[in-house]
DNA sequence: TACTAAACTGACTAATCAGTCTAATAATAA
DNA sequence: TTATTATTAGACTGATTAGTCAGTTTAGTA
């Protein structure tokens, strides 16, 4: 990626979750990051493109942490602690990048296509939970129930953090996880 | 409050939902209220105080239905079941103000005195929390971890039966419930 | 060195924005 | 009835918007 595209989506991610997609202009963008409105035209063809490019950018370098497979020999709790705790982590060194994506996901500019490619990426933690409902250690509840459930207690944790960012430690952390685990375990 | 006013209202808060503060023009809102710009004005100095006011009244409209206490014969779960379901069933009966509230909660608008409002409207899940834990029926967190968790499994659910209408029903709101239940208690 | 394509610029435009203003109408009171 | 006030209308304004375009600079190649 050239230097003035990157300097583009860096402005456009700090922007966009500062003020909003409508709350901030082109000539905003390209004014904190140092080009002419011409140059992001030239790498965007129009507004709504740098907003997905965005965030397929945002999403890509967020999933991109999360590949590791789960380790055979820690037991299900811990490999699901530490999915857990990397989303935790990353949203902490990448607030921006964070919020973009949730407001991105709520939002009216999130197409059908985006939407699907989103989907594919629950297939690991469905693999997971069928495995660990077959051992007896999960509960039997609708997949779907528990990603939201999965989700809902990430991004309540790091609500936590962010609002009360002195409150970060293992003690908190492993206190937050036990809520989760203890919800989702038989 | 007059017709029109109220008009005004109810088109805002579908328009604001669907596209974003910044997406939505007062000129569209007037348009889909069927009055003229003007009246719009007349009844909201500004864009902004139409939002504060749109807020301050789906907040009421929302907890002026969670106002009943506590039934003494019941146990700690099936009040707090009580108090978990009246969001779900609210949310689901008037999705649009929810979908504000939480819109709203996260955006730049939100002023330090809406703020404060809201958070008031937590003491009384504070003392429930504290019996909770003096009657050893809660684990002993921090109050903001609870008060985030409670919220996030909200919410998420919430969003499960937004994504699946069709899933709706005592089986699988228990399911959800027993999810959060399971994670809060001893 | 000369040539070419891509990167880049910023003044410019048509459309749209929030908000104003004057005037017309409806409601109320004397 | 007439006078007064609250309500409604929509054309209008100056500012701002996303996006364009004609031209300049940069980088690679032969």
């Amino acid at each position: 990626m050239k230097e003035k595209e990157q300097k583009i989506m860096e402005a456009a991610l700090q922007l966009f979750v500062e003020k909003g997609f409508h709350g901030t202009s082109t000539a905003e963008i390209a004014r904190t990051a140092g080009v002419a409105t011409g140059t992001l035209f030239h790498y965007f063809k129009t507004k709504e493109e740098l907003i997905n490019s965005l965030y397929l950018y945002t999403k890509e370098s967020m999933f991109s942490q999360m590949k590791e497979h789960f380790e055979v020999d820690k037991s299900l709790k811990e490999n699901l602690k530490g999915l857990w705790s990397k989303f935790i982590y990353f949203s902490m060194e990448n607030p921006y990048k964070f919020q973009f994506i949730l407001i991105f996901h709520t939002s009216p500019y999130i197409t059908s296509l985006t939407k699907e490619q989103l989907e594919t990426q629950t297939d690991a933690l469905l693999t997971v939970y069928k495995k660990g409902v077959h051992d007896n250690e999960l509960k039997e509840v609708p997949f779907e129930i528990m990603i939201e459930y999965f989700w809902g207690n990430i991004i309540s944790t790091i609500n936590y953090f962010n609002k009360y960012p002195e409150k970060l430690g293992d003690k908190n952390l492993d206190q937050a996880f036990e809520l989760f685990w203890d919800g989702v375990s038989l």
